[in-house]
DNA sequence: ATTGGTAGTGACGTTTATGTAACTAAAAGC
DNA sequence: GCTTTTAGTTACATAAACGTCACTACCAAT
C-alpha cells in the first residue's frame, strides 16, 4: 500500500494500513511470531506467494523496521528473518485479526444463508 | 482486496484482510464506531476519498454484512450507515490498529533517526 | 424557469499491487 | 565439468484498486 508515512494521518488506522496493507504482509508477520524463519521456509509455508513478491515484501518490512534480516555468509546462502522489537507491537493486531477472521467466517456464513434464503 | 471468501484460508488473517483490506474500509468503519452517520457526513469527515469510491466501499461493506444501509424515502434523499452486529466484531481490530498506529509512528520515527544517523 | 441540495451512477484513465519466466552466483558432491 | 542448492534479480505483463469528470433524479425555494 502506498505510504503516507511521515505525517500521522487523521486516522492512525490508515497509518497502520500503510505498514500492514497488502495481501501478504500480515501473513508473513504471522509466520514470524514464533521466532526466526528462513526465506525458503517462508516460501514453502506460504505456497501461493511468488518468491519475487516474498522478497519484495520482506524488503519493505525490513525498511519499515518491522523485521530484521540476518544474512549468514555461507554457501549456499542462508538468510533468516525475525520480528524486530517494533515488529512485536503488531502482535496484538495479528491476534485480533485472527480472532476476527474466525468470527467473521462463522457470522458471514450465517449472514449469507439468511441473505440467499438457503 | 480480492476475495477468497468461501474457504477460510490457511491463515484467518488473510481472510480478515479480504474484508478490511484497501485504503479506506478501516477508516470508514472507524467513523461508524459511535453510531449511524449520513453519506454526506462521511464524505466530509474523510475529505480525501472521492464520493464514487466512498459509495463503492460502502456497498461492499454492506454486501459483506459489516454495515447496514438505511435509506429514508425523503427529498432530498437521506441515507445513513451503521455498523451491523457482525460489524461490531471489527472493533477490537480497529482499536488494536489505532494503538499500533501511534506506537509505530513514535517507534519508526526513532528508527529512522537511528538509521539515518540524524 | 432556474438553482440548490442529496445520494448516487457510468465511462474512462491512472497508479499500485501482484504475477510469470528466465536468469545469476558460488561452493559442494559426484 | 555437470548438477544441486539458496536467495535472490531483471524484464515484462496482468490484475486490482483508486481516481476524475460528467451526468441523473427528485423536490423545494427563489
Amino acid at each position: 500500500m502506498k505510504k503516507l508515512k511521515e505525517d500521522i494521518p487523521a486516522c492512525p488506522i490508515v497509518y497502520t494500513m500503510t505498514y500492514l496493507g497488502g495481501k501478504w504482509k500480515p501473513i508473513i508477520l504471522g509466520r514470524l511470531l514464533k521466532g526466526p524463519v528462513r526465506f525458503g521456509k517462508l516460501a514453502v509455508q506460504i505456497p501461493d506467494i511468488s518468491r519475487k513478491i516474498l522478497t519484495e515484501q520482506l524488503k519493505e518490512l525490513e525498511e519499515d523496521g518491522l523485521i530484521i534480516r540476518h544474512s549468514y555468509n555461507e554457501k549456499p546462502p542462508r538468510v533468516e528473518y525475525e520480528l524486530s522489537e517494533i515488529g512485536q507491537t503488531v502482535i496484538p493486531v495479528l491476534l485480533a485479526m485472527t480472532e476476527l477472521g474466525s468470527k467473521m467466517h462463522e457470522a458471514i456464513t450465517r449472514h449469507k444463508r439468511v441473505a440467499t434464503g438457503a
